[in-house]
DNA sequence: CAATTTAATTCGATATCTAAACAATTTGCT
DNA sequence: AGCAAATTGTTTAGATATCGAATTAAATTG
């Protein structure tokens, strides 16, 4: 057994849940995950490009290009040459993709949000705190100058506050 | 801002991490860490078939069979039908699979580890217990009972006896 | 204007799942 | 006992996600 079998366990245990529940989510929505976390980027970002969406998600060009491709053959966003430089594309979405965007389910599994807002503001921060730790020591090598991630920060719109 | 946003930004830099340590493991070994995990249970595991190992390591034994038919490929362990089941294959290693399997490094990254070792004892437990937490409330609803994971751990344990 | 850099895409691999197919064993009913 | 039905073990099929490397196109630099 060695040290760090216990936290490989559960690392792997969230992976696993959080893909199990982008399938599921996929199977309901035609969404996944990383698809809603493209939108959510459109939304946020000002001139969204596909490697600022990239950046911005933590992903790289290639996956978040496989991820527009899939949502403009949904028709759920568009690209557009905009800017006078025309290597650039700005990703748009399209009027049903704002609808679904507003439908959209949140990003984590409806179960887990529960306990977790049951928990005192206290051990949220523990718990936050300590994932964001082993965040940094496992991802110290793969991203020097880690690219900044920021999800959410729209108004106050919460669905179930 | 969602309140979870945080630490699913930190979920996914780990997730992250994690795949690409495993993909630059590929790179140098010809090894991803789930092969890594299929052969710790094939060496673990009293009969390994691919639905205990499957079980053990907690993927869909659609994916130990995809995991299966390339450590063969490479030459690295081998299906079996040993038992009076006729339906049940063994996958033993091959020379070559102990070979590489002794050789096998780390499933985390080193730096990782290295950090890692040097906590104190009750901040690693913090960690370890922290991530633990969030893995049972994240994955509560995907796996009912939830299938116990034992990656090391066999002395006198049956995985499923 | 050639060489370099930058933005995006394409290509080739792997991983992962569910659902469906297939094969062998066990169960149940006459 | 004997055979159909259900169960169990494995694989196949079809989908997405993900990456790095190679490619293509456009802009910038020397």
């Amino acid at each position: 057994m060695k040290d760090y079998d216990e936290l490989l366990i559960a690392l792997r245990r969230i992976t696993r849940a959080i893909d199990l529940y982008s399938k599921r989510l996929q199977k309901d929505t035609r969404l996944t995950i990383s698809q809603l976390l493209v939108m959510d980027a459109i939304v946020k970002i000002d001139k969204p490009t596909p490697s600022a969406i990239a950046k911005s998600i933590l992903l790289s060009q290639a996956t978040v290009t496989n991820l527009i491709d899939r949502l403009e053959k949904n028709g759920l966003v568009q690209r557009k040459r905009l800017g006078t430089d025309k290597r650039t594309i700005n990703v748009v979405l399209t009027e049903l993709g704002e609808t679904k965007y507003e439908e959209a389910p949140e990003l984590l599994q409806s179960g887990f949000l529960r306990e977790y807002r049951k928990l005192e503001s206290w051990e949220q921060h523990l718990l936050v705190s300590a994932v964001g730790r082993v965040a940094s020591m496992i991802d110290a090598e793969d991203i020097d100058a880690s690219p900044i991630l920021a999800i959410g920060d729209i108004d106050g719109g919460e669905p179930f506050g």
